[in-house]
RNA sequence: UGGGGCGUAGCCAAGUGGUAAGGCAGCGGAUUUUGAUUCCGCCAUGCGGAGGUUCGAAUCCUCCCGCCCCAGCCA
């Protein structure tokens, strides 16, 4: 396993405490956790709270963690899934070594304790129809009744079970249960389904088999087949714990695994149930389950989001009980947090304005140097062209701008950064009475952007010389959603945000970006950090913005007006 | 109204009888060739509510309120 973060603490939490009081009392010598993820859909942000869990503990403990599939539902699996999950945790930074497991591995193990269960007495084979199965079954303030095949001989349901996997039997006919208690408050003991017949091929065992186990009867034993010592899943299955403690106990299984419950991660502004996500890609909402605007690793990927930021995101987190819902500025937070420390530092204009420098001698340029990255000294720095025309931001100029706008307007003088002291002489209109272009002087004695005479400006913009910039098209994106419990009218579209993709199409890089590769984290100064897209193709670059940098002045903005 | 959980600041979250950590957000201020970053300060007489036990309660007891999960041959 790999992904030790240096910066910041591990995870302390009640799973923490307990590892260490099993580790401390000897209850356990290693700890073996497991990511059980079932292959069908793509992972999403929430699965990295799990994943982190569980790859995370083990290894701060110097146990294992293993990749376990629980692949027990043919007709909903598929191997897809099973290729993309595992590309997803590996660029999460998680390495599950030799320990890659599948439920289906365990197929004729489990179905050979489910033999010795009925040989117990402690499983029937039932033909109640489903229908009726779930009329018994009672209600959540109603016990439920016994099936009348619940008290079959042995041998019948031995007979009975073997034919059921010989598929003598369509789908639905019989299915094998436990033999708990119908009258239980807790509905998971009301003598749960634990085998069921799906004449359906699976993406691993092919045709070998014709009955699957269910979840309940898989998970607990996987986990013990594996040496799993800590179990951990979410909340909802906090009712199933003592069934899965039940078969454990009735089970000649070689280890005693415990279940641990901890509460799923929820984020505002983002919907993560996986119908809603499928709703979405199949309506055409977004453009794929990679859309930038998606909560899949895929999209995040897709967007910019490092797996070092993400993980540092869960680690903020937390892990508890209590159901919430984390704030999306928390997500924000952590991306920026860790781009600011990495991401090389290039200029960008979005949304050009051109500007002429009036008495920059025509036909010429120079040279200027600029700080890849403050935060990194070892970045270094590089050469930019500067030249008589350049572009700067359109929102860098106000005609006639409000108190405390200190950046372009008539007769101010502000620096272009790396460059020098430019003094905005005069706005050119179209005919429509926008502004197209600026003429401007600037003080040959700032080269840098300092003035020997100390004076100084109030705003300090960035630019890029328009013979040399290269043109691209940039991709903004915001929230999917305009409301922070998408859907809970009910209606999940309603609630989608018109404005969640921007695409700029004339925008103007400097020349160094060219180079950049697919998917690598560059901070466009003033604006935030971007990365290019797939879809760039070789002097057509695409750029996706990850995540803008705060803005106070835009804040205070929009506070005031 | 069965069973199982959970309620600490706008959002996460420590704390488990000795007098409310930390982070995010927010608000001030300093530094700044990114209105970024960084730094400093502020931000719960209060822990869902009401009683009780105790020298002392977010922590223990009682009652009440609210929210979440479970009636798949899904996981």
């Amino acid at each position: 396993m790999t992904a030790t973060d240096k910066t910041g603490e591990p995870g302390r939490d009640f799973i923490h405490d307990i590892i260490a009081a099993d580790l401390e009392a000897g209850r356990v010598s290693t700890v073996v956790t497991r990511f059980p993820p079932e292959p069908n859909g793509y992972l999403h942000i929430g699965h990295a709270k799990s994943i982190c869990l569980n790859f995370g503990t083990a290894l701060e403990f110097g146990g294992r963690c293993h990749l376990r599939f629980d692949d027990t539902n043919p007709t909903k699996e598929e191997q897809e899934y099973i290729d993309a999950i595992k590309r997803d945790v590996r660029w999460l930074g998680f390495d599950w070594g030799e320990h890659l497991y599948h439920a289906s591995d365990y197929f004729q193990q489990l179905y050979d304790w489910a033999e010795h269960l009925i040989r117990a007495g402690k499983a029937y084979v039932d033909d109640t129809p489903a229908e009726e199965m779930r009329a018994l079954r009672g209600t959540l303030t109603e016990p439920g009744r016994n099936s009348r095949f619940r008290d079959r001989p042995v041998e019948e349901n031995l007979d009975l079970f073997r034919r059921m996997r010989a598929g003598e039997f369509p789908n639905g006919a019989r299915v094998l249960r436990a033999k708990i208690d119908m009258a239980s408050g807790n509905i998971n003991l009301r003598d749960p389904v634990l085998y069921r017949i799906l004449h359906a091929p699976h993406p691993r065992t092919g045709t070998a088999w014709c009955i699957y186990p269910t979840y309940d009867f898989a998970h607990g034993q996987s986990d013990a087949i594996e040496g799993v010592t800590h179990s951990l899943c979410t909340l909802e299955f906090e009712d199933h714990r003592p069934l899965y403690d039940w078969l454990i106990e009735n089970l000649p299984v070689p280890a005693r695994p415990r279940q641990y419950e901890f509460a799923r991660l929820a984020l505002n502004y983002t919907v993560l149930s996986k119908r809603f996500l499928t709703a979405l890609v199949r309506e055409g909402r977004v453009a794929g389950w990679d859309d930038p605007r998606m909560p899949t690793f895929a999209g995040l990927r897709r967007r910019g989001v490092p797996p070092a930021a993400l993980r540092d995101f869960v680690r903020r987190v937390g892990v508890a009980r209590a159901n919430s819902v984390v704030d999306l500025a928390m997500f924000d937070h952590a991306v920026r947090d860790h781009l600011n420390r990495v991401a090389l530092r290039r200029m960008a204009v979005l949304r050009p304005l051109r500007v002429v420098i009036e008495n920059y001698p025509e036909g010429e340029t120079e040279e200027l140097d600029a700080v890849n990255n403050p935060e990194d000294p070892a970045a270094g720095t590089r050469r930019i062209r500067f030249g008589r025309e350049l572009y700067v931001e359109r929102e860098d100029f106000m005609e006639n701008p409000p108190r405390k706008f200190y950046r372009l307007t008539p007769g101010r003088e502000v620096r272009l950064r790396y460059a020098y002291l430019v003094t905005c002489r005069e706005a050119v209109k179209n005919a429509a009475g926008e502004v197209v272009e600026l003429r401007c002087t600037y003080d040959p004695a700032t080269r840098g952007g300092n003035a020997p005479d100390g004076r100084k400006v109030h705003a300090t913009i960035h630019w890029v010389a328009a013979a040399s910039s290269l043109a691209t098209e940039v991709r903004l994106y915001n929230p999917l959603f305009t409301r922070p419990d998408p859907g809970a009218d009910g209606d999940l579209m309603a609630d989608l945000n018109p404005n969640s993709l921007e695409i700029l199409r004339e925008c103007r890089l400097e020349p160094a970006l060219a180079e950049a590769a697919v998917g690598e984290a560059v901070q466009f100064e003033r604006q935030g950090y971007f990365c290019p897209d797939p879809d760039s193709a070789p002097g057509r670059l695409v750029f996706n913005r990850t995540i803008a940098l705060r803005d106070s002045w835009a804040k205070a903005q929009a506070a005031g007006g």
